[in-house]
DNA sequence: ACAATAACAGACAGGTCTGTATATTTGAGC
DNA sequence: GCTCAAATATACAGACCTGTCTGTTATTGT
């Protein structure tokens, strides 16, 4: 007979279903009854872990956020060995990413996109998630550089929203290169003015 | 009783009326019978001139890029009487389209994102139109630096791209200066060296 | 062993979606 | 005035959507 799942934990795998199903096709694109067919969960199991599908949403960005940090703790721990520098490793393991099978760029920005409503909690969310990041990259930099002289954090912070658009749309990870040349220098200037 | 519509162009109302309603609320959100309603149409004459959505989606997006083209020609020429460089006025441009009502980021961006599948006609013309946006920005550059020496451009590009998906995020203008700022200096290092 | 909890299956309501079919009305040129 | 094309109104098919309801089966703690 059908083994039953492991863990039995299903509401984990309502997020994981939901989260490569989300990110894939979009939030709207994707219905209930295909995360519980996929998660193979029944559908008032769903509804009992999460009320509604906008709860559902906004779960999934915050399981994501962490699987995000997650990542980017992995693949930059494995730079840092043979690089010069924390922002170099970062730039690298962005790389990675985009480069990564089913690569669709920023969930965030993503559903800022589709959550058109800007009092949606999933869009409140993305915005502090957004802040969380920046603070983020500013403490990569400060590692590189020294303390409190990121003056280039932000823009820097622009050029990553920005390739990672980007290099969806070309299809390409060419542009991650011309990003990482561009904050480098821009960290380069600020050391020495 | 209830007047006829001046110019009778259907496919213009349609166009227009579709326009809006994507850009304000995203392509899955709008149904046809929505566009219709507040065109004013018949379902059957929409279908006459777009035989399906993703076709009408794609007039849309071809339709925008034109639109593009004349709001930022009209707003550099207003910004660069009184300004010392094309580039200064282009971001100008930028941050008086950000700070629009209704204001919700690139149309083609938010496009890419919604029509997941990367085989989408919309999809396509996206990339094609980055392409030649790219091209535009390297034009105000050389216009400003001289030409053949927009290294920087690219890198800047890239700024603008980052520069519109955070200023939706953050529901700020505020990032368009940090944006300027660092394309200002690029150029500026670009000419030293 | 037994009660309580969790997950299951599957039908259903009520709405929306795209696209089609049918039949009628308007308007411009000749 | 007549013709022909364009636009209209309306109903419909068939699929999908979210969320609810009912009732059955495992599983777990005591």
């Amino acid at each position: 007979m059908e083994k039953k799942h492991a863990t039995s934990d299903v509401r984990q795998r309502i997020l994981e279903t939901a989260d490569r199903l989300f990110y894939q096709h979009g939030l709207r694109a994707v219905g209930i009854d295909r995360i519980i067919a996929e998660a193979d969960v029944a559908k008032m199991s769903l509804y009992k872990h999460f009320p509604s599908k906008d709860e559902l949403i906004l779960a999934v960005l915050k399981y994501r956020e962490v699987q995000i940090q997650e990542f980017f703790g992995a693949a930059m721990h494995q730079h840092e060995k043979r690089m010069k520098s924390k922002l170099r490793a970062f730039f690298a393991a962005l790389k990675d990413w985009s480069m990564s099978p089913g690569f669709r760029g920023c969930a965030f920005q993503n559903a800022r996109v589709e959550l058109a409503d800007p009092n949606h909690p999933g869009t409140q969310f993305v915005r502090e998630h957004k802040q969380r990041f920046q603070t983020f990259i500013t403490g990569i930099i400060e590692e590189s550089l020294g303390k409190g002289s990121a003056k280039a954090a932000p823009a820097i912070n622009l050029l990553v929203e920005g390739v990672v658009v980007t290099s969806v749309i070309e299809g390409s990870p060419h542009a991650l290169d011309v990003a990482r040349d561009a904050a480098l220098k821009m960290v380069e200037n600020e050391k020495i003015v």
